[in-house]
DNA sequence: GTCGTACCTAAAT
DNA sequence: TAGGTACGAC
């Protein structure tokens, strides 16, 4: 009796042993695939990773595999020194030049002023008008001036990319309401609903229903307007960009105007054609030029190459004559992986040998969706131009 | 001189 | 929400 419950414990024991060495063998074996798939797959290659088939556009990102590490060159929304930057390119507008032409406009941009002004009752739930009047306001004075407006919203959806950035966001607004209703300062209290207000797709809703009633065209992105701005420019359908995103241009959107103010009607105009004023002696600059060096430039929320900046990334870019900036990329850490002490080739800046160094300390990062290798395309059409291509049947709401 | 970080400010009526 | 700016590190 006593020998046949130790025999029992016995074999329990054991295949609890069995299981947990399977266990381990599975875990080990998923392990030396998945290192073996990275080192073999993206070896010496340009991948375009895609993180969602619709937005790629605005999320021009590239990952470049070096030796065992990954550096993670992701682009989008914002880079906050790029306007400085382009001021040589930069000319005063007044609505009065833009008469007789569409102009699209980012939404966000006037819908955001607009709660600005009623935060409290937004935050608070109280019946109010005048952020849906200030956004009319606009419309009517653009129409008031024969100017044609199509409005773009931004889509319904987050950029997966974007998630923790977004999550963070509602996190602080979530703890500016209580913060507002408890200060007995009026001027805090008014600061903190500001912070906490959110534009939700029912303050979307009312101001396209009031577009609606003015046969004001409207556009809803899949993500966000910004795309979808620089493809309505890209091919005429707007002369114009009413906006305050820096990226539009690296998208390729032909005319934007920043800072526009309602009252006098005036903005700053940024022409894709004037551009190059804002680098000089870069004989071969190009807009795809233009597109790598704000790549390299990196952005606010994800990590980008640490110690390349707007200057560093042009003084890259113009030292790549025809070389493929990726390969170059590659080519570059490839070396620093391969020696301990980096060397310069001929005609690169000195101080992209730093910057390369620092490519070591990068933080490995892996982009939440799968890769997909870059695809082959036409002649003369980048990546982006193809997603346009396939942003374009999007959502095109002709007014009723 | 360039870059990155942290902080400041403006938006409407 | 963004852009602008001051400052410290290299």
């Amino acid at each position: 009796m006593h020998s046949v419950v130790h025999s029992n414990k016995f074999t329990e024991n054991r295949r609890l042993i069995i299981i947990y060495i399977i266990y381990i063998i599975l875990y080990i074996s998923v392990y030396i695939f998945i290192a073996v798939h990275e080192y073999k797959e993206p070896f010496g290659s340009t991948y375009l990773c895609h993180h969602y088939p619709d937005i790629s556009c605005a999320l021009l990102s590239n990952t470049l595999h070096v030796m065992n590490f990954h550096v993670n060159i992701i682009h989008r929304m914002g880079i906050k020194t790029l306007l400085p930057v382009l001021a040589p390119s930069t000319q005063q507008i007044n609505i009065k030049d833009m008469k007789g032409t569409v102009v699209g406009i980012d939404a966000s941009c006037w819908l955001h002023k607009g709660a600005f002004a009623c935060a409290k009752e937004l935050v608070l739930g109280l019946p109010t008008d005048s952020h849906v009047n200030f956004f009319m306001s606009c419309i009517d004075c653009l129409l008031h001036n024969d100017v044609t407006p199509v409005l773009v919203f931004d889509g319904p959806r987050t950029l997966p990319a974007k998630a923790a950035v977004a999550a963070e966001r509602k996190r602080k607004r979530a703890l500016a309401k209580p913060n507002a209703q408890t200060t007995t300062d009026p001027l805090k209290a008014r600061t903190s609903y500001t912070a906490a207000v959110e534009i939700t797709p029912a303050i979307v809703d009312r101001v396209i229903e009031a577009s609606k009633e003015r046969e004001v065209d409207y556009v809803v992105a899949p993500y966000e307007a910004d795309a979808q701005l620089a493809f309505l420019s890209m091919n005429g359908a707007v002369q114009y960009i009413i906006s305050e995103d820096s990226d539009l241009l690296v998208f390729g959107a032909k005319q934007v105007i920043y800072k526009y103010d309602k009252a006098t009607g005036s903005g700053q105009l940024i022409t894709q054609n004037n551009l190059h004023l804002s680098f000089k002696d870069f004989p071969d600059f190009s807009l795809e030029k233009f597109r790598m060096i704000c790549i390299l430039a990196g952005c606010d929320y994800l990590k980008s190459i640490f110690g390349i900046g707007p200057n560093m990334a042009t003084a890259f870019v113009k030292a790549l004559g025809d070389r493929n900036i990726f390969q170059e990329i590659y080519n570059l850490g490839a070396i620093l992986g391969t020696e301990r002490q980096y060397k310069v080739p001929d005609g690169y800046p000195d101080g992209l040998k730093k910057a390369m160094n620092t490519f070591k300390h990068q933080t490995v990062l892996h982009p939440d969706e799968g890769y997909v290798p870059l695809r082959p395309y036409p002649p003369g059409v980048s990546a982006v131009d193809m997603d346009y291509a396939r942003l374009y049947p999007y959502q095109f709401c002709q007014a009723t």
